[in-house]
RNA sequence: GGAGAGGUGGCCGAGCGGUCGAAGGCGCUCGCCUGCUAAGCGAGUAGGGGGUUGAAAACCUCCUCGAGGGUUCAAAUCCCUCCCUCUCCGCCA
């Protein structure tokens, strides 16, 4: 949700807003909408204010004249009552339009509405030239007894994997190694719940946008997690933090679970996209003035990261109509997947300003008043993927893979095969 | 899963139909006192909408006592549903 007074003043300029990101919203109508709202709540309040002064004076009141108020007050309760019921069927219908906007993009994030929009920023590493990586992952990992498909599939159907053997103990590296990393740079590490309330994927802007990506359980009103930015994020809801406690920086570990509605025929070889993985996700509560810098500082973790796993890559700057509803501006690291001969995703990092504070209500104490902080989020490890990157880029000659140097300390051994 | 007790401001905690957005305490802010600090004394201190204003301040007003409904002229207070916490029993990694 982002601040309503762009609707009231300068409604232009949303609606510029939206079509950056190539949407068509009726603005016009959200500003009658809200204008109306406000008209008729206000003359509920009036009716609402006299029925207290009334019940004020019946308190006092004995015999008759009591019996009399009571009629009066009775009278203007009812029509109070119509006049709010209508106040709220128009906040209502505000609402519903109101939800869909998306946060305003950032004037730096890329022109643009998909992926080849993606804006360049730099690269790193030397990409593993045609021929010289010769497997996939999805051959590796076979062939080196890491990945299963095949019988996830007989398990629990498309788009699953067993991780075995070494690709166990690489993964606990990993994420050991990240998140070392993290706490070393003041990142709390923690494991939070991946089923969370319907509130908590409204307040971080995956409902109702997102809801086709999202599991839900059949028996309870609770949701899986497609991120742990979701349970990260709500941990603080509804809160007032202390400004000296800001930044507040968590490191979350959990395993996410994605539908994947509508990628059919995307991304079907191998585990590159499928419904449940492990991740580490940065996630940071930080004052609205340092909260671009706090998005610099988390891609420089991301990149840190990756090219101590020696991992080739490049950063985009995503486009502005490629970002969720919640970002701002986001930007992606890409590894280079040799057997693809392309860069591929690999993190997300994303300022998404005070678009998920609003809906959740996090603020912090600060001098003048409560206001409300900026969240962001950003992809320290995703299993995965990782391994992917992994496993293709550091494929030796002889079909063994290679554990990168900076890894080995939390794995235990150098090389697999 | 069964039984019981609770959820009140930044925190603790009283209130159990009207004068209550709410006693008291802690914390915080300002002032006084004091070699310094502590203690003491005094004052202030919930959040969120809307209106008014060029904007702010000030002012007016509404909402919020876990959430949502209901009863009533009037609800923190009574009724219903749900959520959460605690205790006991059961079950369990």
């Amino acid at each position: 949700m982002i601040d309503i007074s762009i609707l009231r003043k300068n409604p232009g300029l949303l609606e510029a807003a939206l079509a950056r990101r190539g949407l068509d919203l009726d603005v016009g109508a959200m500003a009658e909408t809200d204008a109306a709202r406000r008209r008729v709540r206000a003359e509920a309040e009036g009716m609402r204010a006299e029925q207290r002064r009334l019940g004020r004076q019946i308190s006092r009141l004995e015999g008759g004249s009591k019996q009399e108020a009571i009629a009066r007050a009775s009278e203007v309760a009812s029509a109070y009552r119509d006049r709010l019921a209508r106040a709220d069927e128009l906040d209502e219908r505000f609402t519903e339009m109101w939800v869909r906007v998306p946060n305003l993009a950032h004037p730096s994030a890329a022109e643009g509405f998909s992926d080849e929009d993606s804006l360049e920023i730099r690269r790193w590493g030397e990409p593993a030239a045609d021929g010289a990586a010769p497997k996939d992952h999805r051959e590796l990992g076979a062939a080196l007894g890491m990945i299963d498909i095949e019988r996830a599939a007989k398990v629990s159907g498309a788009r699953f994997a067993y991780l075995t053997g070494p690709a166990v103990i690489i993964e606990l590296g990993l994420v050991r190694m990240v998140l070392d990393f993290l706490a070393d740079k003041g990142f709390t590490p923690m494991v939070p719940p991946v089923l969370v309330r319907e509130q908590a994927l409204f307040g971080t802007g995956f409902f109702p946008d997102e809801d086709q990506q999202v599991y839900e359980l059949a028996g309870d009103d609770l949701y899986l997690i497609g991120t742990s930015e979701v349970a990260l994020a709500a941990y603080h809801a509804g809160e007032v933090l202390e400004e000296a406690d800001l930044p507040i920086r968590y490191a979350g570990f959990s395993t996410c679970f994605r539908r994947e509605a509508g990628a059919h025929g995307k991304d079907t070889a191998g585990i590159f996209r499928v419904h449940q993985f492990d991740k580490v996700e940065m996630f940071s509560f930080c004052r609205p003035e340092r909260s671009w810098d706090e998005h610099e500082m988390l891609l420089s973790l991301e990149e840190e990261i990756v090219r101590r796993l020696e991992i080739p890559y490049r950063v985009v700057n995503v486009a502005a109509g490629d970002l969720g509803a919640s970002a701002a501006k986001k930007y992606d690291i890409e590894a280079w997947i040799p057997s693809q001969q392309r860069y591929r995703e690999i993190t997300s990092c994303s300022n998404t300003t005070d678009f998920q504070s609003r809906r959740l209500r996090i603020r912090f104490r600060s001098e003048g008043g409560n206001r409300l902080v900026h969240t962001l989020n950003g992809t320290a490890a995703a299993v995965g993927r990782l391994l992917i990157a992994l496993l293709e880029n550091h494929q030796q000659e002889d079909g063994s893979f290679a554990v990168p140097e900076a890894l080995r300390p939390y794995v235990g051994f150098d090389r697999v095969g």
